[in-house]
Formats: C-alpha cells, structure tokens, sequence
RNA sequence: GCCGCUUUAGCUCAGCCGGUAGAGCACAUCAUUCGUAAUGAUGGGGUCGGGUGUUCGAGUCACCCAAGCGGCACCA
C-alpha cells in the first residue's frame, strides 16, 4: 500500500477528486472514467493550462479534459497539429527545406519555409501534392511525443541538420524556458506545444491549403523573405466546407466586384490608387456627405476648405517633412520650359506639397485673429481631400487608397476640456454608427509606442484622460469590446481607436480620436487664458468615417451592395409590361421625382421577367411593375428588392408617399 | 517596397507541343406587346497590358517595365 504521499491528487471539474500514481497522464484518467471520454479528450487543462493529454502530471492538479465540445480550444489545438504536419510534409517532399515557424491562424493555419538552395518560394502548383503528403503523414498516426531538451542540444541538433532559423532561434529563447521538442516519427521541431496524442487525430478531410505568400523571417523588413504556406483547417469536413461556402459568401460581397456591377466607381493604372467616382457612386458619396454636414452643423462644428498645396517650409515646420515626406506627393513651384519640352521642369522652382492630411491648414486658420479661453472649444470640420504615397503593395480597391476624403475635424480646446469633448464625441460617433446601420463596434485605446515624443508623466496623463472619457461615455465595457492596445498609439498621442463589426462579423477600423499637445506648440497656437496670458490649446484630431472612400467601401460590403433607400444611387424603377402603359408609367416617375425621389423608367421592348432580373441584379431597392391594369386604375404593383412575385398594389399617391418616407436619410426619418 | 500569381472584346473567360484569335453575357438592327430573375434571329466589335529579344513565323518562348490580385512589411 503506497503513501498517500506518493500520490497525487487530481480535482475533476465536477469536484470529484481522483488519488492517481506518478507518472499517470490525463489519457490514463480520462480511460479510467470511460472508453467514449477516451477517445473523444484531445487534451487536457491542467491548473488553468492547455497540455498534452499524454505528458504525465508533476503533482496534485486541476483537471479539466479538452474535446471538440471546447470548440476554441480543440480548433487551436488541431490547426497547430495541421501546420506541424504541413512542415513535415514538406520537408518529406522538399529535402534542405528549412522550418521556421508555423502558428494557428483565426481560420487555419501557416508555416514559413525558406526554400532548399537552388529552389525558389513554393507557388499555388505545389499545393495539391503538399496537401496529399499531409495526408500520408496523418495517415501514419505517429505519436506526437513531447522531449524536454537542453538549449545547446536543441542548438546542435538543428546546426547538424542544416536549419540555422531554429538554431538561431533556441539562443534566444528566454533563460527560464523550458525547451520542448515534438517528435514525430523521426521527425523533430522546436514547439512549446501542446499537440494532440498522435497525428492521426487529425481529420484528413477537413484542412485544405488555400495560399502561399512571402513574409519576412521574424516580421521584419531587413530580414530574408521566407516562403508562407497557408491553410484553412477544422475539426471536422462540415465545418471546413462551411467555412468555404462563407468565403465565396464574403467574396460576393466584395466592393470591387459591386462597384462594377452597380457602375459606382472605377480604377485604373493612369491614376493609380485614386477613384473615378461615376454618377451612380457618387450619388451614394453625396448622400453620405449631406448626412455627415448635417450631424456635423447639429453637433456645434464649423466647416472649412483649405489648400492642397502648401509651401514645403510650412510642411517642415509643421514637423511633415522630417517623419512623413517619403510618403508625401513633393511638387515644384514653376511651369513647364517650353511647349516641345512638355512637362519637363528645370528643378529651380520652390518646392510644394500635396496635403497628406488637414491639421496643419486648421492650426493656421485657429490662428488667425486672438482667441480667447472664451471662444473655445473651436471645432473645425472639413471634407478634407489628402494626398498620401502608400507603399504600392498596401493599395487595395478604394479601401486602401492615395487620394482620399476625410471627415476630419480638429478640436481646439482647453486641457480641463479635453474629456468633456471626447465624451462628446463618443456619444456623436455612436449616434452616426448606429443611424448607418452598424449594429456593433469596438472601442481600443491605443497606448505608448516606443518611439514617441514627450515624457513619461505626460503619457499618464494622456492616457488617463481618454480612459476616463470613456468611461464618462459608459463605454468602457466588454460589449464595446473595450481594450487597451500597448504600444500601438501614435509618436504624438495615445489614440482611441473605432472598429467597426460589419453584417458577417468582419471588423474595420473607421473611427479615432487623439489629444494632441505636440503641433500647437509647433506652429504656435495659443489663446488668451482668464489670466490674461498666453496657453496652448489642446487639438483633438478626429473622424468618425474615416474617409469617404474606404467607408464606402464598407458600406457596400456590408450591405452587399443592397444599400438602404436613402443611400442607394436608383431608389425606384417603373417597368412597363406592355407600351399601352407608357404614358402612365411617364407620370408615375414624374410625381415620383416630385417628391424627391430617384428614378428611372424602363420602357423597353422587353419582357418583364427580364426587367425584373436586370434591375434586381442592380440592387435597385424598389421595382415598381405597370401594366394594362395598373394603367387603368393608375395604381402600381411594388416588389421591392429581394422579395418574390408576391407583389403589394397600392394607389399612386400611397405609394408616392410610402417611397418618400422610404428614402428619408435616418436622421431626419426620426424627426417627422 | 518584398514574395508569388495574373493581364486576350465593355464584362466573365477559353485558346494543347509557337502557324496569324474564340465563347457566353453586354451592345446594335429586325421580329415579338409577352404579368414578376435571361424571347428569338442577324450583325458590329480585339495593334492578345507595354517594350526588347529568340524564330521563317510570337497571344503562346526569354528578359525588362507597368498595373491588378493574394499575402508580408507599411498605415501621421
């Protein structure tokens, strides 16, 4: 009879306590409890940690055993196991293939590779035959073993096998770490785990490798780019087909494509990264602005319009020249030599810059004149068009973009202002989400980067400041998903950031908010205090869409194209079924215009199950059928978008009325 | 900027080993007046992203450039 002592003592969730000997795992507790626990525990927690079902416990322990039930848990467990076995598989089919790193993704999963010499990155060819090797290494159901492993053997056993990203690695782990090797077979990697008890856990049918991509070793720019692999992977093959079906969803949905369809805007080379807005898109920027001017005037801004060109030295000044020039659009001061020359400069002239963003315009316009404490806050709006070099690789339809709209605006304020005036703003931001239909969006505070100006006393401070406006706002909760994002603020100011959660649960940041004290001192910007001197105003820089472009591109996104009556370019189409309803269908659009709706006829020569299609498939909101008997009792038979051959008939002038009420923007809906 | 892929008619795409370009939709004309997601016939339309090269001959092969796409990096 061994001594109490030598047992330890393992707590089950529902309390129950098991005496088991050293050496026991939890696979031996979970048999002991019964065959179909057995085979369904994937892993364990042990004391509140995620571990190998097989490494045996080291003392008296919480047990809890992972299944698939535990579905955040079990899908990170396996889409490790699924890389494991991707890097494996590879170095089977790719030999001098080095291995560096393969983490579980949101969806899947990735490794990065750096290819044998005298072989370049992997490309989308050699997928299926890594996707069929996996396969044969699931197959062979090896144990995945967990070996605790000195540093310098780690070091020499990678050295020896020529993977020098792992050797170099291991050396940098932290001191106090314990280094774990996973082996399979007679296949090694540097993993601090866990992994499930064998390979064959793995479901053969639920990963695919959907990519390859470079990225650079450790996230660096400096460092050699390696060859990425990615791979989407589940428990089960339901669930993977599922996730594929939601991927040609969010494909559907993708604002390029709806922007041709819907012919809102277009892009090409000659103006790279810029929109042509057509008349059909620019009816929706239109309505979204007109919406914003008006939240904006109600709000107590005042709106401005400042140059896109402004001399180098005010760029300089402003601090832009020195951190930001490489992406600003630099322009000389002169004209052209001669005509033959055509655009050719001599490089004499001054130098000039294209904005890349609105704040130092608003300091020279908060300048002007004497301000007093009195006057403050001042809010200066502006639709303001920017100009940025992006990198062409972050170039992306019109979400990512050079020339661009904001709604920005600077608030100048005194400093025992500055959380009043975020609240506000909180509150002014929430009302225009949720008029725009976002159901949900998160709220981030963005805290020190390592490089910033200022002292460390100042950042509390700062940073304090928007966490308490914040809270003033009741908004610092979990359902605002309210977090704090180290080292993420800008060299100037922590931010707060707004992202928000579309129709399928995608997030986009839009909105920010930061206190500024660094370029009102810079330019110089003061106001008279009570005590008759001199102080620097506080500048919150600010936007709730972001811009015009990129929130558009949201908006189609997250509708899917099939915009709300108030926003959508062709809010109603009057079809005739036959030309005998012509001249009705004529005065139907005309007091339809009346009432200040957009509108269209469709007079054609064709049927009006083609009609219907046509005008579906433009996501007009509103299909208004005329036939013979419409035209004699001048009603008008309505299908709106999306419903089926049900139609509703209604009098001219009801229908009139309802459309208008329809199509009413969401703030001024509310008011009557 | 970096890695990979792509670029053929307005759109979506096909063109095997190099032999002088094709489909569907769209568009035009004609016929059809047909009640809720594609009526039929006929027709027009492309210096195959740009450049250089290899070749008797290049949409097809090689190289360079550009743009687009997927990632990486960037995102004051």
């Amino acid at each position: 009879m061994p001594q109490m002592s030598e047992m330890f003592s393992i707590r089950l969730p529902d309390g129950s306590v098991r005496e088991v000997e050293p050496g026991t795992t939890p696979a031996d507790v979970a048999a002991a409890i019964g065959p179909g626990l057995a085979r369904a525990a994937m892993a364990a927690r042990v004391n509140g940690e995620v571990r190998d079902i097989m490494r045996p416990f080291e003392g008296d322990s919480e047990l809890a055993l992972i299944t698939a039930r535990d579905e955040k848990e079990a899908l990170e467990l396996v889409r490790h196991d699924y890389a494991h076995v991707l890097a494996e598989a590879v170095q089977n089919l790719f030999p001098g293939t080095q291995i560096t790193f393969g983490p579980a993704t949101e969806d899947g999963f990735y490794y990065d590779f750096a290819p044998a010499p005298g072989r370049g990155p992997f490309t989308e060819e050699d997928l299926p035959a890594i996707e069929e090797e996996m396969r044969r290494v699931i197959a062979r159901d090896a144990p995945l073993v967990r070996e605790v492993w000195s540093r310098d053997d780690v070091r020499a056993y990678f050295e020896k096998q020529g993977e020098a990203f792992k050797a170099e690695w291991v050396m940098e782990l932290p001191a106090d770490e314990t280094i774990t090797m996973y082996r399979s077979g007679n296949w090694l990697d540097l993993c601090r785990g866990p992994h499930l008890a064998t390979t064959g856990r793995l479901d053969p049918q639920a990963f695919k490798l959907t990519r390859v991509s470079g990225a650079y070793w450790r996230g660096d720019q400096k460092n050699p780019m390696l060859s990425r692999i990615y791979g989407t992977g589940w428990l089960n093959r339901k669930q993977l087909e599922a996730h594929l079906v939601r991927l040609e969803e969010a494909a559907k949905r993708d604002h390029r494509r709806i922007g041709q369809d819907m012919d809102l805007f277009h892009l090409q080379a000659e103006a790279q990264g810029s929109v042509f807005w057509h008349p059909n898109g620019f009816v929706v920027w239109r309505a979204l602005e007109a919406y914003m001017r008006r939240k904006l005037d109600a709000a107590g801004y005042r709106e401005v319009k400042t140059p896109q060109l402004m001399d180098a030295r005010q760029w300089e000044q402003s601090g832009h020249w020195g951190k930001y020039r490489e992406n600003m659009f630099v322009v000389p001061d002169e004209v052209p030599n001669t005509e033959e020359e055509g655009p050719v400069l001599s490089g004499e002239g001054d130098l000039m810059a294209l904005k890349p963003m609105n704040c130092p315009a608003h300091v020279l316009i908060f300048k002007q004149g004497i301000k007093s404490y009195r006057d403050l806050p001042i809010r200066l709006a502006e639709m303001g068009t920017c100009h940025r070099n992006e990198p062409h690789g972050a170039l992306h339809g019109i979400l990512r973009v050079r020339q661009f709209t904001q709604d920005d605006a600077h608030i100048f304020c005194r400093a025992d202002q500055v959380i009043e005036e975020v609240r506000i703003f909180c509150d002014l931001l929430d009302e225009i989400y949720r008029e725009l239909g976002f159901e949900s969006y998160a709220i981030k505070l963005a805290l020190r980067p390592e490089q910033r100006f200022g002292t460390d006393a100042e950042w509390d401070h700062a940073e304090q400041e928007l966490r308490e406006a914040v809270r003033a706002a009741g908004r610092d909760t979990a359902e605002y998903g309210w977090e704090e994002l180290p080292g993420e603020g800008a060299f100037y100011a922590p931010k707060l950031e707004f992202h928000l959660t579309d129709a399928i649960g995608r997030t986009w940041q839009v909105g920010t908010i930061q206190a500024d004290t660094v370029l009102p001192e810079r330019l110089d910007a003061s106001y008279v205090g009570e005590d008759g001197q001199r102080h620097r105003p506080v500048m919150l820089h600010r936007a709730i869409l972001g811009t015009f472009e990129r929130f558009i591109g949201i908006l189609i996104e997250h509708h899917a194209g099939r915009f709300p009556a108030w926003l959508a370019p062709v809010q109603a189409v009057v079809a005739t079924i036959v030309s005998e309803a012509d001249a009705y269908a004529r005065e139907v659009v005309a007091a339809l215009e009346a009432a200040g709706l957009r509108v269209e006829a469709d007079l054609r020569n064709e049927k009006i199950n083609y009609k219907v299609r046509e005008h579906s498939l433009k996501k007009v909101p509103n299909l208004l059928v005329l036939g013979r008997r419409e035209a004699e009792e001048r009603t008008v038979a309505l299908r709106p978008l999306g419903t089926d051959a049900r139609q509703e008939v209604l009098p001219l002038d009801a229908l009139v009325e309802r459309l208008r009420l329809e199509a009413l923007p969401p703030d001024v809906a509310g008011k009557g």
